[in-house]
Formats: structure tokens, C-alpha cells, sequence
DNA sequence: GCTCCCGCCTCCCGCGACGTGAGGGTCAAG
DNA sequence: CTTGACCCTCACGTCGCGGGAGGCGGGAGC
């Protein structure tokens, strides 16, 4: 079976100039040419193609992958166990970056203020010095202020109070049914959760149930998010994130 | 407080150079010069440079860094929660390829060939959108590997002799299971599953109760795994798969 | 035969986010 | 007054391609 480069770059999701250039680096040069120079892949170049892909989108440079792939004392199957391992690895990373964006939009709604070290905490390679803390303890100060500053610059304060407003009516009705002993996911507490969700769409930002339920895992894990609901009515932070989990299942 | 270029540099953990290519595109000036003209950098700019560097971090380009900084009508919460649903999006791609690598390396193990549509499914719609990433430093730590790649390598022809017997064997009681009338959840089903996995652990690669699951999903969905199992008995594939989701659920 | 158009070829400039010098001025310590 | 660490401004190199120019090959229709 050959296969011309504009073939193979539909099937593989390249381009040709992709391939071009994995020609031009030696990465991976077609089996051969037509009478006219056209470039002939052949099923052995797809393989290659697709473990270079793999390993593309795992982040190696070109040169690396050729020298893995060329590598004889590796087997194709040692390449598949390791790029298994390699994504699941990758996909935890994100994950942790993914973590870190919600804590920084949920930190940015409740003008709770982090800490630099959670900041810098998706980055791996950071470690603090003597002068770097002193600056940080700094930074720290003046991040606070420059998010109040701005919130207040986006809100006047009719719609602050009146956001106030909508978030403690919220909180009675939720204390409200909490005590008169109605389950965590009936669906009474689901439209809370719902209504819960709602305003922060309204007041912040887009929330779909899939963060919404990250959200809710946030409050009972992050101790200064529970102490922010516990305040309110003890138990709450577990009893609304059961009803916001209860609540995205009943919707999906 | 007034601070030079290397001692920003060295509190913030980036190079001069990067602190200079800032200043040249205007993402970071400093608040002014010395007679001399070396930069000055003020608490502000430290401020910003920390914003920079977080921004960074979570995947954003130098120039929407900017448009975030700059912009006072910019909802940082937008930019968030669009990096929010890009990662998220990146998480599920990679969970694609995970899931097409296992196809490939049961494929490879059955001996199975796979057509190239079926080899870049997962890339299918595709779009350039590179995010190159570090992951390599930090996830393609080639110990592990060379010691596994090392131990496939020294498999000599009486392993694969002995691995082949130990499936048949393993094979074999399987179907009189089957013949016998024991049901796929019983206990004894179940202890052959458990061998089945650790079968896979110790031949090929290592098998949690999760992929495990996955694997048997796989030899019911796809036709080609199916057929493998259908040879040896009518009807196996299904029993074993659902010996394998008994026995996943009954040591989680 | 001739045209038409698509796909292929090579060559080459451009990008983003810096790295890496070259060649030279500045500053505090010894 | 020297030394060595630090700073400055060019300016070109890197990686993994994107995109276009200018030209050739191949099959369909006239």
C-alpha cells in the first residue's frame, strides 16, 4: 500500500508541510519516490507517523523522538507501555493546572486571598529564597488590594449590596432548609444548588455543572472555602456540595 | 526599593534575558533608568512580573498576558474560565489516546492489524493548536523505561514459549468454567479474571483493576478482541468480561 | 492534441519566546 | 587603579512548523 503526503496528512490530522519537514529532518522519510519525485508511505511509515504524533503531543522535541524511535533495544510494545505512562502522568498535570485555575476564579469570587506559594504552586520548578520571600510577603499585600481595587472598578455599589443581598437570601433559605432536616438531595435542596449556580453565572462567571461539581469538591476539601460556609451554618459546606453533585446528575 | 535586572531575575525565576525581551515588547517595563541606563525595576513592575509569570504558567501567550494586564474593561474571570474549558478540553483528548494506545497494545499483543484510520482516530479533528510543553522534563524520565524496555529485551524465545503456555493453560480452565455452568460472578470466575490480570502485569505491562475494566469493555465493543476470544470459545469474550467487572468491583 | 485544475515539488521568509554570544560601558571592592 | 561582576545594546540562532511563490505531473473533459 503507498500512500501520497496529502493522504497521509488527512489520515494522520498533519499537514503536508508537517511531513515535509519530517522529511527534511530525517524524521521520517517516505519508502520512496514516484518516477517524478513524488514522496511514496508505505504502512511501516504510518506506524512511524503515528508513534512520532504520540510523542509530539507528549511534548518531546523531534530530535528525541528520532532517537528513540531509532533506538533498537526498545520494542514497539516497551513504546506503547511508556506512553501509556506518559499520558495518564500528563493528564494528572493538567489536572492539577486545571485545579489551580479553579481555586484562582473561586479565590478571585470570595476575595480570598492566596497565599504565593499556591500561586506557584502549579509550577514545578520553584524554589524560594531569602530576598524572593521577603518580595513575596510583599507581593502578597499588594495583590490584595490590587483585586479589591479592581472589583470595586467593575461594581458600583448598588450592584455589590445587591449581590450581597441576593447571596444572604440564598444562604437563609439553604440554613432554612437545612434544619428543617430536608435531604441534601431532594429536590428542594437541588434547586438551591441550582439557583446557587446560577448566581454565580449571574455575579461572576459562566458556570456549567462540570465545574460546578469541581467547585463543590473544592468546598469541603479546601479547609478556608469550608470555613467560609461553616460560618455560615455549621455542616454546610458538605450538605450544599452533596447538593450540587445530586443536582448536576439529576440535569446531565 | 529599586532593584537591577539580576536581582528581579533571580527572586522571580526567570532568566535577564527574558526580563529584557519584556521590556522589548513592552509587556514589562521597567518604572525607570539609572543615569547610566541600567533598568530599574520598582514594587509595581515586581507585582506585574509575578502576574506574568502565573499567567504564564497556566498556558497563556505573552500578548493576551498584556491584553489581560492592560485592559481595565478585561474580565480576568473570561480569560480564566477560557483556559479553564481549553485544558479541560486537552484533559479528554488525552484520555482519547490513552484509551487508543491500550487499543494498540492489546492489538499488538493478540496480533491484530489495525488499518491506519483506526491508528489516528483519536486525532480526528485535529486542529493546530500546539501547546509545547515541559511535560517531557518532567514526565519522560527514561529510568523507569530503560529498565522495562531492558527486561522485554532480554525475553528469549523460552519466555514466550513459557508466557504462550501459561495463557493457554490459563485459557483452558477458563472454558471449562464456562462449560461447567459457574456463573461469571462467582467466586471461581472471578479468581480467573484476577489470574488474567495478572497475567498482563507480569507478561506486558502493568494492569490496575481501572484499565483492567477498560480492556474488558474492549473485548466486547470491539469486534476484531471479540472474535479472539470467540475462537477459543463461544461466548468468552462476554463471560470474561463480565467475570472481570465482578472481580474489579469486589476488591475495589 | 489542448486546456484546466488539482496536487505535488522545492525554496525561502516568518513567528513566538526566548538562548547565546559579541563588543563595550559601569560599579564596588581590594 | 585594577579586577571581576554586572549592566547595556545589537544581532543572529533555535524549534516546529505556517504560508506563499513559482514551477512540474497527472487525469478529465473538449
Amino acid at each position: 500500500m503507498a500512500y501520497t503526503v496529502g493522504q497521509v496528512a488527512r489520515a494522520a490530522g498533519v499537514t503536508v508541510r508537517t511531513l515535509h519537514h519530517y522529511d527534511e529532518i530525517g524524521l521520517l522519510s517516505p519508502g520512496g519516490r514516484t518516477p517524478a519525485g513524488y514522496r511514496r508511505y508505505d504502512d511501516a511509515d504510518l506506524e512511524r507517523l503515528q508513534l512520532i504524533r504520540y510523542y509530539r503531543e507528549l511534548g518531546f522535541p523531534l530530535d528525541e523522538i528520532a532517537a528513540i524511535l531509532d533506538d533498537p533495544a526498545a520494542d514497539p510494545a516497551a513504546h506503547l507501555r511508556r506512553q501509556h505512562e506518559l499520558l495518564t502522568g500528563r493528564i494528572g498535570k493538567l489536572r492539577e493546572m486545571v485545579a489551580a485555575i479553579e481555586l484562582a476564579m473561586e479565590a478571585r469570587k470570595m476575595n480570598i486571598q492566596l497565599t504565593p506559594e499556591e500561586r506557584f504552586q502549579v509550577f514545578g520548578d520553584f524554589e524560594p529564597e531569602d530576598h524572593a520571600e521577603e518580595a513575596e510577603q510583599r507581593w502578597g499585600d499588594t495583590e490584595a488590594y490590587r483585586q479589591s481595587a479592581e472589583r470595586t472598578a467593575r461594581y458600583s455599589k448598588e450592584d455589590w449590596l445587591r449581590n450581597k443581598a441576593e447571596n444572604e437570601d440564598w444562604g437563609r433559605r439553604m440554613v432554612a432548609l437545612m434544619t428543617s432536616g430536608v435531604a441534601a438531595d431532594s429536590a428542594e435542596a437541588m434547586a438551591l444548588a441550582e439557583e446557587h449556580r446560577q448566581l454565580i453565572t449571574r455575579w461572576f462567571y459562566d458556570c456549567p455543572y462540570e465545574l460546578h461539581v469541581c467547585l463543590a469538591d473544592m468546598y469541603v476539601a479546601d479547609e478556608r472555602f469550608t470555613a467560609y460556609f461553616e460560618a455560615i451554618h455549621p455542616g454546610m459546606a458538605a450538605y450544599l456540595a452533596e447538593a450540587i453533585h445530586a443536582n448536576a446528575i439529576s440535569r446531565a
